[in-house]
DNA sequence: ATAACTGCAAACGTTTTGCCAGCAT
DNA sequence: ATGCTGGCAAAACGTTTGCAGTTAT
């Protein structure tokens, strides 16, 4: 007997996706917005065509579209907030696999808010970067992982 | 009769910190971390010392910490995850006054990955850049804010 | 036929809050 | 004396999950 691991969410599934009227309103209200809405957000606008939706619903096909690439999660799923004893800008880069969070011993791009502000129309204040891949240890594991 | 609208946290004192055993046990075990702790872990280590910490005091503590600058938070303050419908790389600017979230239109900077792989010996897949600053709307707001 | 999917409600883990006593200034 | 702070417990919040019935393939 194989003991296997499934990675990802409980909700994705190993098969095919279906094309639900759900999943496709989901899609095409994200695809029309200019903005980057919450789960909430998006559920009130898609429960105006579908009124029975459930936010549950919402999130499970955020999460599997996610997964496939179809959309963007943009404030990384989950993730508890961390705290540093640092507090001059230094960036991080985050272990997909177990989650590890190091520090990355970079100089401060420090040109980059002034791109940002000359194209944005913000006053930039500051900037941070998270980096994501696979630490040394979990490398040195793949086998595990199909 | 003049309304103040008061920035920040509820539990942020409008007045001058006072320096607690607690505060300052809580400040010396982030400091000697090299990692990043999330509050329940740091409330265990601070545990060791301070036995009848709770876990809300931590908490209290970090935010105010992280309001003055002595320490930083990493994942932004209880912000939903947000969702985008593009799934290319670019980048996202959120005004700290009102917490709108644009795009940036900047080209990726490709070159960053690598630097990253070489000081810090993993795997780089992405990165994600996040400008924080003060949105134009909000500038010409500012008189409300002291 | 079958596996993916939905709505609903309950559960979950993290974070915030109200209360009141206690302590630093 | 003042008002910041702590511990505690409850509430709030965003998100996930179990279930049982439904739907797409």
């Amino acid at each position: 007997m194989k003991i296997v691991t499934i990675i990802g969410s409980h909700n994705v599934p190993l098969g095919q996706l279906r094309n639900t009227k759900q999943r496709k309103v989901i899609l095409e209200e994200l695809a029309k917005l200019e903005s980057h809405p919450t789960a909430s957000e998006l559920y009130e606008i898609v429960r105006k065509r579908l009124p029975r939706i459930s936010l549950g619903t919402v999130y499970r096909n955020l999460e599997i579209l996610s997964q496939f690439r179809k959309i963007n999660t943009l404030h990384p799923a989950g993730f508890e907030k961390r705290f540093d004893g640092r507090t001059d800008l230094h960036y991080h880069v985050r272990c997909v696999r177990c989650g590890r969070l190091d520090d990355v011993p970079l100089e401060p791009f420090d040109t980059i808010d002034e791109a940002a502000r000359n194209v944005t129309g913000y006053e930039i204040l500051s900037h941070s970067i998270e980096f994501v891949g696979v630490c040394a240890r979990c490398r040195s594991h793949k086998e595990k992982e199909p």
